[in-house]
DNA sequence: AAAAATCCCATGTTATACCATAAGAGTAAG
DNA sequence: CTTACTCTTATGGTATAACATGGGATTTTT
């Protein structure tokens, strides 16, 4: 019935003294509906944790395989660093996840999670990390904003 | 059968002390046609509240994939604030969204909202400022067209 | 055996589905 | 042209289901 996958939305959620975290219910639906797995690693560029269905990593597997030339080799490289960092994460009936310490730390994450939507990934982010991200964000965009407005031509 | 999806008109609804609001039923209308759902995110650059059907913001997601910017920056701070903003809303069997706290802050509503057609998308505004912000546009527009308002100004 | 991971139950909170009434818009009959 | 009726829509209130989260029990790993 859903077509649609996209991660949106921000959404706090507590982490207990074991490392779990409630995955937001909307992420949840997505991945019962695609009936995939969600994975995490370690964001390349920011301290943040990264996640996707697992779908996703096989469709740049796939890219890989038939379109090599069209990849640079840093490309190439940043690709291999995120499938050797990536592992599966998945819920259990409460639909909560357990997050590593490799990941927990890389992101500074302790007490609390803040899960971002990226569309067809999200990152999740330490509170006081990802308010100064946005932030950011929201001027790094309004310097650009007539290259953003060409963009928003796709709305057509 | 022609399948139109274009929100338009104002209307004015009342917005209850839980933050429910009916959504205008044309613009329901268009969902069910097109079975996706709405989606609302503060606009980037008014105080007010932006919608469209999810299918739109599928689209652009669509678009990123296939760009093979896969790790580019904007495309990722991009991403962020788009996705990271934007919600579903989708309606109960008598009509009503329930909109959230951060995107009523942000459009200053309280007890009333006025839903505008733009076409793809539409706006949800304080009536107040969408007073304010059609008499600027229509100001705008007739300090740009002066033969346009010459015209109308004399022959009636 | 100790540690870690997974599962299961309990609870407060919140969102959402449902029911009921009111208000209009439109239609048909008088 | 007016009145009565029907149907859709808007809105208030309430009940129910879903969710996040704490705590503990059970299983697996090392």
């Amino acid at each position: 019935m859903r077509k649609t996958f996209l991660f949106m939305d921000t959404i706090v959620n507590k982490v207990d003294a074991k490392g779990r975290v409630s995955l937001p219910s909307d992420y949840r639906a997505i991945v019962k509906e695609l009936s995939t797995e969600i994975v995490c690693y370690r964001s390349l560029t920011s301290p943040c944790i990264e996640g996707c269905a697992e779908e996703l990593l096989e469709k740049i597997a796939a890219d890989m395989e038939t379109s090599l030339d069209f990849f640079s080799q840093t490309q190439d490289d940043l690709t291999n660093l995120i499938f050797g960092d990536a592992r599966r994460f998945s819920f259990d009936s409460t639909g909560r996840i357990l997050l590593s310490e490799k990941l927990l730390k890389h992101a500074q994450i302790t007490d609390t999670a803040v899960f971002v939507g990226k569309g067809r990934k999200f990152q999740i982010w330490n509170p006081e990390n990802w308010a100064k991200e946005e932030k950011r964000i929201r001027q790094e965009i309004m310097k650009n904003r007539p290259s953003l407005s060409m963009k928003g031509g796709t709305n057509r």
